[in-house]
RNA sequence: GUGAGCGUAGCCCAGCGGUUAAGGCGCCAGGUUGUGGCCCUGGAGAUCGUGGGUUCAAAUCCCACCGUUCACCCCA
């Protein structure tokens, strides 16, 4: 028998409700902050996330899907998105339009790792970006289209940590005094944080150990060692929310996974935390275009976890809109009724009523126990009076109430049900 | 990559060494003549995750693999 692969799932119809509302939640976020749609394909150039998300993570060195295809070329899937948005806006000449531009996506992207709550190998992201301006009202606009987009979903109990991790001109001289303030405690820190002084030193600060946060907590803080532009500019990201009326709270050790991050960085969290408890996160990344081999463009944008918000949404309880279920069933009573069923079935489809037609030779009782189920709201039955009589049987399945329509008038009667 | 728990019909699960693997939901059919929801009756559906081993005997014990869940690493 075969089943997905490890950390993969199928998303039944009934799951599928969640996924379109937050899809839909999504999509007319965006409109309203006049972020447009794009979608880039599921695979790269694998050199689009090795040059870009590398640093001392281990998502190139173990996460990446890799992979040769025929003609040899090296290519990944979508590892994130934020990469190959960058890349289409250097492709197009996105950089010709009035500055910013702003972008969003929502589809699947891929990570090797060991399947666990809220985490899968295939999961899938949405996420905006505004690419081409460094004004801080836009790292601003960008957390609050996803502190918007959380309370839209209905997700209104969360906790946005806020933190600038500086430029490629202080972030360096930061991370000399970090590793500084370390080198003393090399023996008491866990086997973990030895390794990432090497590799990774601002994930020291987040270590989940005790003992470790106790160090973290006497080490210097990073935005005690910016330099001058990111101390302004991290000033008025604060003022302009403040403006908005958002509430946010500095987090000094928060840091972010991907490399290329600059200055804003943040991260939304469910009050109520578990493991893999972030929603979602984001940040500006000014070297990002640049590393892709366009002149340097500052952007900041905002990905979150299609999974995790669902998980969300179940764990409160919160309910969200049905799928629209067709208007109408049609069930049948013999041979020559099936023939005329099936005629109304398509002139009423025309007409845009959605229906389903019964199948089979199932008896009428069969038939009404299907669209009972089904939980269609009118059931049409034809027989041999109906057919004599040149009408159809229209019964309301929640009052139970029925009565002959004359064929002619069917459509419109169902039309006018429908408002 | 590391550690721990779990794998019995589509779903929830009982059985934990010994006759045809039990139940609930769901599915299908029927409960007289052309009608659903409640109720009743019947039916279909399980290589007991896979492979090996122990035993006269294994769904039940042991090992491996696979999957899954949770945590760590990493990260959305």
């Amino acid at each position: 028998m075969h089943k997905a692969p490890r950390g993969t799932f199928d998303i039944l119809p009934q799951e599928y409700a969640y996924w379109k509302y937050v899809g839909d939640r999504a999509a007319s976020l965006c409109q309203l902050y006049g972020y447009q749609p794009l979608s880039t394909p599921v695979f790269e150039d694998a050199q689009i996330f090795t040059k870009t998300v590398a640093g001392g993570t281990d998502i190139v060195d173990k996460e990446m899907y890799i992979f040769e295809d025929k003609s040899g070329q090296e290519l990944a899937l979508r590892a994130e998105g934020t990469a190959p948005v960058c890349r289409a806006y250097l492709e197009h000449g996105l950089f010709n339009l009035p500055q910013p531009v702003r972008l969003y996506y929502i589809g699947p992207t891929f990570r090797y790792e060991r399947p666990q709550a809220g985490r899968y190998r295939q999961h899938h992201q949405f996420g905006f970006e505004a690419l081409g301006d460094a004004d801080p009202a836009l790292d601003a606009e960008i957390i609050e289209m996803a502190r918007h987009f959380f309370c839209s979903l209905g997700l209104s109990q969360t906790i946005t940590h806020l933190n600038s991790i500086g430029c490629k001109l202080c972030r360096p001289r930061y991370l000399a005094v970090l590793k500084q303030h370390y080198s003393s405690y090399i023996d008491s820190i866990c086997p973990d944080c030895q390794a990432r002084l090497v590799k990774n030193p601002l994930r020291l600060l987040d270590c989940k150990k005790v003992s470790c946060q106790d160090i973290a907590k006497t080490a210097p803080q990073i935005t005690d060692y910016l330099c001058r532009e990111c101390q302004l500019h991290f000033h008025s990201v604060q003022k302009y929310l403040g403006v908005m009326g958002i509430s946010f709270q500095l987090n000094p050790k928060l840091v972010r996974g991907l490399d290329y991050y600059t200055r804003t960085v943040f991260e939304v969290e469910p009050r109520e935390q578990g493991g893999q408890s972030t929603l979602g996160g984001g940040g500006r990344y000014d070297n990002l275009i640049e590393v892709l081999g366009g002149k340097p463009t500052p952007a900041v944008g905002f990905a979150a976890g299609l999974e995790r918000i669902i998980l969300n949404l179940k764990n409160q309880n919160l309910d969200v809109p049905a799928l629209p279920k067709p208007d109408a069933f049609i069930a049948y009573l013999d041979e020559e009724a099936k023939n005329e069923a099936i005629r109304i079935a398509s002139e009423l489809r025309k007409a845009g009523i959605a229906l389903i037609m019964a199948t089979g030779d199932r008896s009428l009782r069969g038939q009404m126990r299907q669209a009972d189920s089904l939980g269609i709201a009118y059931a049409l039955i034809l027989g041999e009076q109906e057919i004599s009589k040149h009408n159809v049987m229209l019964r309301d399945m929640r009052s139970g109430e029925q009565k002959a329509i004359p064929l002619a008038e069917i459509a419109g009667f169902l039309k006018q049900l429908k408002m």
